[in-house]
DNA sequence: TAGGATATACTCACTGGATGAGTATATCAG
DNA sequence: CTGATATACTCATCCAGTGAGTATATCCTA
């Protein structure tokens, strides 16, 4: 694909979950180049403006495979704009890979819970705005939980 | 205040709802200085390093007031770490002021939480990653509603 | 049929939040 | 005695993100 299709098709399918610029996707695809997981090449085009054709390197395809096993770290918003993009890519590679993931992560926010519930307990009464934010946070978390539980039934692999 | 004990107050009142560094501490100070909304008075000290005395400027009483009774925007970050810090200040001022923005902010919330019902009913059915993305924001909204209907008990005016 | 909007395709200068390390002195605990 | 902690602040640097610009072709509409 090039910048301006890659660009139009994530800023339509995605735009609920992150927005970005469309200089941005140009910003951080030279930098993908410059770190050689993607490579250009250019295409002259008549009645069109050139474009750039890139490709994922051998190392971009293993970056980007660790990637997506790789679970979203356990907090509110990484796990809607991360782990919503990877659910994103995972279904359009394969029927079984959504289940998969989304089970991972579920775990990995079970777990994020437990730690944030301890700190809770152990923060003194007299601590109230740290409290609020705290709950705030443990609430925020259940219900993202209760939401990837409830994901996972718009995916089945048959 | 100096941007020494500032610093550290906030950093521990707070530091389950927001992190900041000290250095980005006096970065945000110096800018409020060239906006003259702060001003510095500087006091020497004998075996202590020297200190910056902070004063709110008039211009920025009013600002702060502003900022204390406008609503945060309704997104679930945003009320985490603006409006609880709103809350920490207004608990400071008055005994009858948390409920007041408690209530003013539980109102933004409604009115967001209907914007984001209405643009959730207009996306077509196949735009699936869209539609998770905005359940999970919907979801975490309405928990944060009942978090801050639950957080006005904390705060009696007797 | 002229004119303006939209689509294709990308560049670039700049801002401003944030980091992390550095500086200098005093005190306190082991 | 020495090494950690407290006081108090500075500074260079990075890098994500913005917004405007460029150039051409096609499509819509009055």
């Amino acid at each position: 694909m090039h910048g301006y299709e890659l660009d139009k098709q994530l800023r339509s399918s995605l735009r609920e979950v992150w927005r970005i610029s469309q200089s941005q996707t140009y910003n951080i695809l030279k930098n993908l180049e410059k770190e050689g997981v993607i490579s250009a090449t250019h295409q002259e085009q008549d009645k069109k403006p050139d474009k750039d054709l890139l490709t994922l390197t051998e190392k971009g395809k293993a970056e980007f495979e660790y990637w997506l096993y790789t679970p979203t770290p356990g907090r509110a918003r990484a796990i809607r704009v991360e782990f919503i993009t990877r659910l994103f890519f995972a279904a359009h590679l394969s029927a079984s890979l959504p289940n998969r993931i989304i089970q991972e992560q579920a775990e990995t926010i079970r777990t994020s819970l437990k730690d944030l519930r301890m700190r809770f307990d152990l923060l003194p009464m007299d601590q109230l705005f740290n409290r609020l934010g705290l709950d705030l946070r443990i609430r925020q978390l259940e219900t993202t939980l209760n939401w990837i539980e409830n994901t996972s039934s718009f995916f089945h692999e048959d």
